[in-house]
DNA sequence: TTTTATTGTCTATTTTAGAGACAATAAATT
DNA sequence: AATTTATTGTCTCTAAAATAGACAATAAAA
C-alpha cells in the first residue's frame, strides 16, 4: 500500500485542523506526536484528493482522528510562506526511506514531492470533548488534548496556526452561536458562562450573562439538575436549533464578548 | 518564452482577486475579457511561484493589473470544489495549442498541468480607482471596472466569489476602517457616507454618522472646500494613520452598519 | 432551625444609538 | 442689498441597550 501517491493528491496543498474541546474549565486543543524517528508535535492534517472537494477532505481528516462525523468546521485562513518545508517530516522520512520503500510504502517521487514547499488550508473544529476517542494516524505514537494555554512547541507554523484559530474563534463564539458545539447535549447556565470564560480568558458578570443568553432565544429550558451541593438546583438547558417561527422574525445578534 | 512552466508554479493552486474600487457613488469590480477564442470574464488571477508566499503573489498579480504597489489586500476564503475546472480556458486552449507550441510559448506538460482542477486563494483589495491604470493580462482582450451589482456572468465560481469578497468587506469595512482605501486622500463627510451607503447598499442618517465617523478619532479636518454649490461649504478630511498615544488608550470600534 | 453557597430575576443607573431640530453659510434669485 | 435655497455642522431629546446593584428562592450543611 503506498502512503502518499502523488498523482492520488493535490501536491504542495495540505489541511492541518485546530480541533478545539472544553473540559475541566480548560480549552484545549488536539495534537499529534510524530516520531520519525525524533519525535515532534503537529496538528492534525491531511491531503486533498484530485476529484475531493477541500470541506469534504478537512472532514475526512476530522473523522480519522476523532471518529466523529458532522463536526462544526469552519475555514479560517491559508498559511503560504515559502519557507514552509517540513524538515523534520523530511528527516524523518530519510530515515525510513530504506524500510519504507522495501516494503513498498513509499516510492521515490512520493518522497520528492513530500519535501517540497507546502501551502496549508486552516480549519477549525469544534467538538464535544466526551464524545471523542483521539485516533493516531499512521505516523502517529500518540494524539492528546493539551490546554490552549499550555501547548507543546509544534513544527513549522503549527503553534501560529492555533493562534489564528483561537482568534477567529473569538470573533465568531456568539456572533455564530457556535459554542454549543464544545458542550454536551445538556448544560447549566452557569457552564456555558465558564466556557465563555474560558475561550476569551476573561470573567464575564453573572446576572447579565443570563439575561442576554436566555434573550438570545435559542436555548430550550429542561428539567432541574440536582447537584448535590448546597445551593438551589440549576436548569439544565439545551441548544435549541433554530425554528421556521424564529427564522421569520430576523434575529440581532449581540456580542458577550 | 514559456507562459506556463509548471515547475515554476504550484500546480493546482491559484490566486483570484476581487478588486473593489469606489467612483461616482458606485462600488465597482475590475474584471478581464479573455477571447480563446471565445469570449469569457475572469476576475484577475495567477499562480503562486515556487519561492514566492502567497501573500506576495497576490500583490504581485495586482500590481501586474493596476501598476499598484502598497494596495490594501486581505485574504477571505479559499475555493476547493473538485469542479473547479477552467473548461473555458481548456477549450480556448486547445484552439490555440498549435500555435503556441509551435512559438515555444506552451508545451505539452503545461498543458496537462492547466486543465487539471484548481484550488484558488481568494484575496479582495481596495484601491483609489484614480490611481489605477487597468493593465491587460498576457491573454486579456480588456480589463474594465464594472458595478458590484451588474457584473458580467464570469467563469467557474468567479461570481460567487465576488459576492463572498462583499459580504465579507462588508463585515471589516468600518470594524478594521478599511474604507478610506477606497477614497481618495482628502474627502468631504458627505462622500465618505456615500461610500459607505454604496456598500452596504443602504443609507445612514446624516447627523449620527458624523458624529459617529468623527468620535472615531482618526479623521484629520483640514481645510473648508468650495465646491461653488449654493450651501455652506464642508470641511475636507484626512485618514489619519493611527499615532502611538492613541494606541496606547485601546480603542473601541464601533459598528456603523 | 439556622447558616452557607449559589441561582434566578428584578430594578436602578449609566452608556450608547437614533430621531428631530436648528443655526450657519455659500451661492442663486429677486 | 435683501431674500431664498440647499446643504452643512452640531445640538438636544428620546429610546434602547449595557452594566451594576440588590435580593428572594432554594438545597444542603451545620
Amino acid at each position: 500500500m503506498k502512503l502518499f501517491n502523488e498523482e492520488y493528491f493535490i501536491r504542495q496543498l495540505s489541511i492541518d485542523c485546530v480541533i478545539f474541546g472544553y473540559q475541566e474549565l480548560e480549552l484545549k486543543v488536539l495534537v499529534s506526536r510524530v516520531a520519525l524517528p525524533n519525535s515532534v508535535w503537529t496538528l492534525p492534517g491531511g491531503f486533498i484528493r484530485q476529484e475531493e472537494s477541500i470541506d469534504l477532505a478537512a472532514q475526512r481528516i476530522l473523522e480519522e482522528r476523532t471518529g466523529l462525523t458532522d463536526i462544526y468546521l469552519e475555514q479560517y485562513r491559508v498559511f503560504g510562506e515559502p519557507s514552509r518545508i517540513n524538515h523534520e517530516i523530511v528527516e524523518g522520512f530519510n530515515n525510513m526511506k530504506k524500510e519504507w520503500l522495501s516494503k513498498s510504502m513509499l516510492d521515490e517521487s512520493s518522497f520528492q514531492w513530500l519535501s517540497k514547499r507546502f501551502v496549508s488550508i486552516g480549519y477549525y473544529a469544534l467538538v464535544d470533548i466526551n464524545k471523542v476517542s483521539p485516533r493516531k494516524g499512521m505516523l502517529d505514537t500518540s494524539v492528546d488534548w493539551y490546554n490552549v494555554k499550555e501547548l507543546p512547541t509544534m513544527i513549522m507554523d503549527h503553534n501560529e496556526m492555533v493562534d489564528a484559530a483561537l482568534e477567529t474563534l473569538r470573533q465568531n463564539l456568539d456572533q455564530k452561536l457556535i459554542g454549543f458545539n464544545l458542550l454536551p447535549e445538556t448544560f447549566t447556565m452557569r457552564e456555558v458562562q465558564e466556557l465563555y470564560e474560558a475561550v476569551y480568558d476573561k470573567p464575564f458578570a453573572r446576572n447579565n450573562f443570563q439575561k442576554k443568553m436566555l434573550d438570545l432565544n435559542v436555548l430550550e429550558r429542561l428539567e432541574k439538575k440536582f447537584t448535590g451541593a448546597q445551593n438551589k438546583a440549576p436548569y439544565l438547558y439545551r441548544f435549541q436549533k433554530v425554528t421556521q417561527q424564529s427564522m421569520e422574525e430576523p434575529q440581532v445578534i449581540e456580542n458577550l464578548s
